[in-house]
DNA sequence: TTCAGGATGTACT
DNA sequence: GTACATCCTGAAC
């Protein structure tokens, strides 16, 4: 399992060294995962894209500022939840965004945050919640490796030059919620 | 107290 | 490609 230190560096290691981890959720004993193929970083307060742009710090963002190695989930146009890894030391707030996994046994499709978070049962119940069982964690499971794709974030069109940023980190899978423009 | 807008997904043309 | 569901958050008042 990885533990609070593997969340406790840099928002961009953590981003890319999270791809093919194992995401597990265990509701009522029953255990579901799926492999992470697609997240976003986000690095708070510089990122204008970041809900702690400018050190913007609320009841939604306090989480961020926290320790590491905790979950961050908060609901988007008011139907989405979206899950967040939070990095760095306590007063960084930094995060990275799940946007799609590669669905395990009986877990349905997953490529968006919203649905991440649908396939997996995760809500606003499981912020702030440090990533370890019972609820919520990350295993690795030595997948192979494959080659990583960084593209600009999906979704922050309006955040200025913070929206072309190279800050979303793939794997190449069916399963990612855009398709990948590979160089000709 | 009010109100604009959002780190989205689905259906439809 | 565009429409829209649906409601919390944050900031202004």
């Amino acid at each position: 399992m990885l533990g609070p230190d593997f969340f406790d560096r840099d928002t961009l290691a953590v981003a890319r060294a999270v791809l093919g981890k194992l995401l597990v959720r265990e509701i009522d004993g029953l255990r579901v995962w799926g492999r992470l193929v697609e997240v976003e970083a986000y690095l708070g307060p510089d990122d204008l894209a970041a809900h702690s742009a400018g050190g913007r710090r609320t009841p939604r963002t306090e989480v961020m500022y926290g320790p590491p190695g905790h979950a961050y989930v908060y609901l988007t146009y008011g139907m989405h939840h979206c899950l967040n890894f939070v990095t760095r030391s306590a007063g960084t707030p930094q995060a990275v965004l799940v946007r799609a996994i590669e669905p395990g046994p009986g877990v349905g499709r997953a490529s968006g945050p919203g649905l991440v978070c649908r396939a997996l049962d995760i809500d606003r119940r499981l912020n702030g919640v440090a990533l370890k069982p019972p609820h919520l964690y990350l295993v690795d499971d030595h997948a192979p490796r494959r080659r990583v794709y960084v593209t600009r974030r999906i979704g922050v069109e309006s955040s200025g030059e913070w929206a072309g940023k190279p800050l979303r980190f793939c794997w190449d899978s069916p399963f990612l919620s855009r398709k990948l423009r590979k160089a000709p």
